[in-house]
DNA sequence: GATGAATGAGTATTCATTCAT
DNA sequence: AATGAATGAATACTCATTCAT
């Protein structure tokens, strides 16, 4: 081993650049592994011993990085949370038609739902007894009867909605619809097949009167 | 009551129906405890020495009468939904119309959760992370989707509703607006008022093309 | 079912011999029950439950008839030994010459412990931790000693044995070499066949110089 | 020690071992503290919080060092029988003719035996009751066994032994008298002098015709 | 930053024994 | 005598978090 090599494992020599580096890198592998055990375990048996484990990293590291278990969990959750708000974004408002744009909407939802889905099913479980969690679990749901609600609005302007649909309570109830079907199909696996996304495509159009 | 039947009450024979009934009350007590606290803490949190407090009971007295925590939940939880069942069924499910008869059994269903918000939320919880618990909450919602299917089915047959509506499908989607609507306004505690349970049925109902 | 059966079932009409006969009945049952128990499980994992479920008694009759788990086994290592000396006292301590009754002395004594060896690994296992049952431990094998050194103070007398023989050490030696032999061939099971009972014979006599 | 092999030893390469001296010394004081309470209580009624009071050490500390109570109680043994192998091995096995050396042998087992009484008891009770611990019991005894029966076939082969004395059962019947006698006067605390261990050797060496 | 040993609060469950009928 | 419900003491083990190097 030459100087320069033993060198480079001391912190003292090492420039604050590669010090960075090495904890991104640390903080990086502890996020990966986070999300495999919680995935595996659920949030109550996850251990922070597994996770440093599966990171490669010493148990004490851990605590480097993140305040504590619900952090590296909130992070997972808000990293998530914003991948599926971007693919929605994503998803263009225009296009051939109301329909089209309500199918390819749901079908890009559902999609997306599916890719996180076993983190999904921990967010909902923690959801169910974090304070902290359950804030994070409203503001994500509220995001999504937003986004329904202007749409149906807009269509109401345009005429091709009655007007004796309430906005807000109908797309709070057809949100709740189409994101817990996607729960129901996989999380709890209930079986489904494409003829079922046309469906709720719809079922979701007749239920505002489209 | 013959001599012969009186005489053979004696002791042995008379003495468990009051044991029983000791019994009973203790049971019940334990029973009404375990609901208190299981609707103050959630599952995770409720100790069962709190229940015996509250029952006015010894601690190992509990194991007289469950095997552990989750068998005093697990009989909580078939209760209620026997409850549920139970106001479900006293529906009548002919009347006015089928639209009436949509309205009324969402109307039902609402309040009957309702009464029932803070176990099911802890029902909610604890089937995320209890394999035993799921199986219930998916038998349960079995039930459920398997009323509005048949419901639906016979519309069809009455040509009430269109035969594009696939009955499994549109009852599990529909199902779940419903009853996730319940927890989202009863358990997550969502505003609402009571023209939300009307456009919820005007929903439901022309969703299916009603 | 006619009254007097009816009657027979009642305390209050039972004769007391009739009442005697019946308590003894389930004590003799418990007893039972309890050897096998112990038997099964060992002391430590005995449960009082078990012992009453299989001799089909109540749960609290067990404290009518033994004041504790303590005092059943007491009450069964106790006849237990009663049947060891028994049939070591049926041996008959005369005969064809010393060596042949040091042989069948010892062949009686295999062959008692082996009828016994359950439960007397469970003695041997009680011994170790209570006090009372040690006690009674070392009185079955001072008796054990006793009788051996007695019969090696015959011998020298008769000029069997050589003087430099002290008798109540080597009749503690050899009650031991015979008595824990004997545990290991049935409570540990190590394997053995007839031969060894003749080689333990005659280790024995030489032992002694006869 | 060059300036290579001394900036090698930075921070990261010389922590674990400071670290692995303090932890060695906790694993020291937790071991010492568990023979001690093991010894004082038996194994049922050592307490884990009994055994981190007297090492000094918090509760949660045992578990970084050991699996469980078992575990220590193992490891306690395992040592205390390589401590007894040794004591025997380092016994000359030749030297002043064969009745010499069993008196030797015999002495020194003896004094090791009388130094562990204390563990020794404790072994032996945990050997009723656990599996685990039984089959280190019956290894230990084997390995007793086996030493014995090597020197009678080689007394046998130099003409010191009669052909009609079975090695084996030879061997297992005064392995018993010997080790079982240790156990009668150091555990039960039967009286004893130095003249029995004299008489000891006299009934061994003369059961198998020496 | 990394390491990993130390900390200690927290709790369900068992079961011998008692006791009211 | 029999019954069986009531009692409550007793304890090993987990694991998130801290902290000294």
């Amino acid at each position: 081993m030459s100087i320069t090599e033993s060198v480079s494992v001391t912190m003292a020599a090492m420039t604050p650049v590669k010090r960075q580096a090495r904890a991104e890198r640390t903080r990086a592998a502890l996020l990966t592994a986070a999300r495999e055990v919680f995935e595996e375990r659920g949030f109550l048996d996850a251990k922070i011993s597994e996770i440093c484990e599966r990171a490669g990293v010493a148990y004490g590291s851990f605590y480097t990085h993140f305040a504590d278990k619900d952090a590296v969990f909130a992070e997972l959750i808000d990293a998530m949370l914003a991948g599926l708000l971007a693919v929605m974004r994503a998803e263009p408002l225009n296009g051939d038609g109301p329909t089209a744009r309500i199918a390819s909407a749901n079908r890009a939802y559902l999609r997306a739902y599916r890719k996180n889905a076993r983190l999904m099913a921990v967010f909902e479980q923690v959801a169910t007894f974090s304070p902290a969690m359950r804030e994070t679990y409203l503001r994500a749901w509220g995001v999504f009867y937003d986004r329904q609600e202007r749409a149906i609005r807009e269509w109401q302007r345009a005429g091709l909605v009655p007007d004796d649909v309430e906005p807000r309570t109908a797309a709070v109830a057809l949100a709740t619809m189409i994101g817990r079907t996607a729960y129901t199909w996989y999380v709890l696996g209930r079986p489904h097949d494409d003829g079922d996304v046309e469906q709720l495509t719809r079922l979701y159009c007749r239920a505002i009167g489209m």
